[in-house]
DNA sequence: AGTGCAGTTGACTTT
DNA sequence: TAAAGTCAACTGCAC
């Protein structure tokens, strides 16, 4: 029987153990399909489908080589199964596991539909560390230390076709497939060979700056592995990456110490971390996919959903808010698909707190901008960084700040913007502050050249930090806080919400009964 | 040379 | 991968 293997966010050859079993089973049919209602849902844009077909065109051609070609079509899933039933009879249905957003949720259920009304078996593999199921977050990190180490899957030697010609639409543009958006002018190239060589650079030497690299938005882009948008496409996968990352770590260790790159194993330990986290966090989406829509902490509900300002969002979206941190952040990711963590969570608490917008759409905005969005750790995050998961500490950006110890000489922030380029050093960060004299020296007359501020920074901190405690301090707040904490937290010690013992006030018998209700008074 | 003191640094807490 | 405030320990300097 003909083994269907579909591909989806796992554009690769490599350690992909649906092709490797399918391989074994019969003649493979690989497939992979352009669907309307996951192309067109309002997280997804042209730059996603521009960086997917770098990697199909590889991936397109090594199955071609391997005896077997891709086959694309352009149709919603349950459609496209029915035809190549028509085309091809009965076959047998392979992919990974998908921890995706509620469009490709509701797509697996009439796939798996579908399979049961027709009698064909699907096998859904898992191709990281998120596990289906999941009750609670018990021993999760010893099951991904498992699934990381199992060893990775042969590469078929080659693929047997099915005797019948199948059509393939081949590539389609994201233009012709209607999809909104641009592709960034500077997004970063897709594919496994451009992923294979990030890796190799980033083990060989890229990643000896990596801690100190990450933080700065000038620095970020080369010493970052720049790996995530190959994980979320599967170029490369997460368990060849930490597979590749260990072995370069006992080759390290097994030198002189003199002989070590200095910092390399350092770097190695945090990427590691790093990579640990990203399946961490799709995990809570898989487990909860309703925080795609809610908020995690319901105690959080109605914070700030009627204050929703549409100005001020699109403000924030076209990078015109007049603080110059968010605005080249902004800029820079529009214009390449990608930006530092850091940034990330400065923009995400910028229009959370200073904005006050409810994150549903600040969220939408930056999945379209984002090459590397991953919807099982897009939503965990935004959320964490707005405050509504009930389980994180608050962390509220001060863009002025966070250029100032980023930013120091202001060369990110003329960069990007140029209508700063001749603001001087003593207000680069607060273009506001110069006296007019100054700014038409400078030739940027704040209002004309550059906005005016949306909103006074230290101000809006200052009510946001007010509102945010003030919820967090109500009771019913913390006692539902435990209950996402037993479900999504990490285990870590002194990591997300971990009840930690101080020292200066050990818990009284009181707090260790009850430990999330007052002291008795 | 030891003391007093302003300023700095880092650990810790609160919001 | 927050920021601001507190506090104790430390530092450099003047007397």
């Amino acid at each position: 029987m003909i083994q269907v293997v579909w591909f989806k966010r796992d554009l690769r050859l490599q350690d992909h153990a649906p092709l490797a079993q399918a391989a074994k089973a019969g003649p493979v049919l690989p497939l992979y399909v352009y669907e309307p209602a996951v192309l067109l849902a309002p997280d997804c844009a042209a730059r996603h489908t521009a960086f997917a077909n770098d990697c199909l065109r590889e991936l397109g051609a090594g199955l071609a080589a391997l005896g077997s070609p891709l086959i694309v079509r352009h149709d919603d899933m349950p459609g496209v199964l029915a035809d190549l039933r028509k085309e091809v009879g009965p076959f047998v249905l392979w992919s990974h596991e998908e921890t995706g957003n509620a469009v490709t949720f509701a797509r697996d259920r009439a796939v798996a539909a579908w399979c049961r009304e027709t009698g064909t078996p699907w096998h859904e593999l898992p191709q990281h560390g998120v596990v289906r199921g999941l009750r609670d977050r018990d021993h999760w990190a010893g099951r991904w230390d498992a699934r990381m180490s199992a060893p990775i899957p042969a590469l078929p030697g080659r693929l047997a076709a099915p005797s019948v010609r199948v059509n393939s639409v081949g590539l389609m543009t994201p233009g012709a497939l209607g999809q909104r958006g641009d592709d960034a002018a500077q997004r970063q190239r897709g594919g496994r060979l451009a992923g294979e060589a990030l890796l190799a650079s980033f083990l060989d030497g890229r990643g000896l700056g990596y801690r100190s690299a990450m933080s700065s938005p000038l620095s970020a882009a080369d010493g970052c592995s720049r790996l995530s948008t190959h994980f979320a496409y599967g170029s490369m996968s997460i368990r060849e990456t930490a597979q590749a990352v260990w072995r370069r770590r006992t080759e390290l260790q097994s030198l002189p110490a003199e002989a070590r790159p200095r910092g390399m194993l350092s770097a190695l330990k945090s990427f590691e971390s790093r990579l640990h986290w990203h399946c961490h966090f799709m995990q809570k989406l898989e487990s909860e996919p309703a925080i795609e829509f809610t908020n995690m902490h319901r105690g959080f509900d109605g914070l700030r959903e009627s204050a929703f300002d549409p100005a001020r969002f699109s403000a924030w979206c076209r990078g015109e808010t007049g603080l110059p941190m968010v605005d080249a952040c902004m800029r820079m990711l529009a214009a390449t698909g990608w930006i530092n963590f850091r940034m990330r969570a400065m923009l995400t608490s910028f229009a959370s707190y200073q904005l006050w917008l409810h994150w549903r759409e600040p969220a939408l905005h930056l999945a379209r901008l984002f090459t590397d969005y991953e919807p099982g750790i897009h939503y965990p995050q935004i959320q964490m960084q707005s405050g509504t998961t009930g389980i994180n500490t608050i962390r509220m950006y001060n863009p002025i700040k966070q250029a100032r110890d980023q930013d120091p000489d202001g060369h990110f922030v003329r960069h990007w913007i140029p209508a700063l380029a001749r603001v001087p050093e003593a207000h680069i960060f607060e273009p506001w502050t110069m006296p007019a004299s100054v700014q038409r020296e400078a030739h940027c007359v704040v209002g004309r050249d550059y906005p005016a501020p949306i909103v006074d920074n230290a101000e809006a901190m200052r009510a946001a930090r007010e509102r945010v405690w003030t919820l967090k301090a109500r009771r019913e707040v913390r006692e539902t806080a435990q209950a996402v904490y037993e479900k999504h937290g990490s285990r870590h010690p002194g990591r997300e919400g971990t009840p930690r013992r101080s020292r200066a006030k050990p818990a009284t018998e009181a707090q260790m009964v009850f430990p999330f209700e007052d002291p008795p008074s």
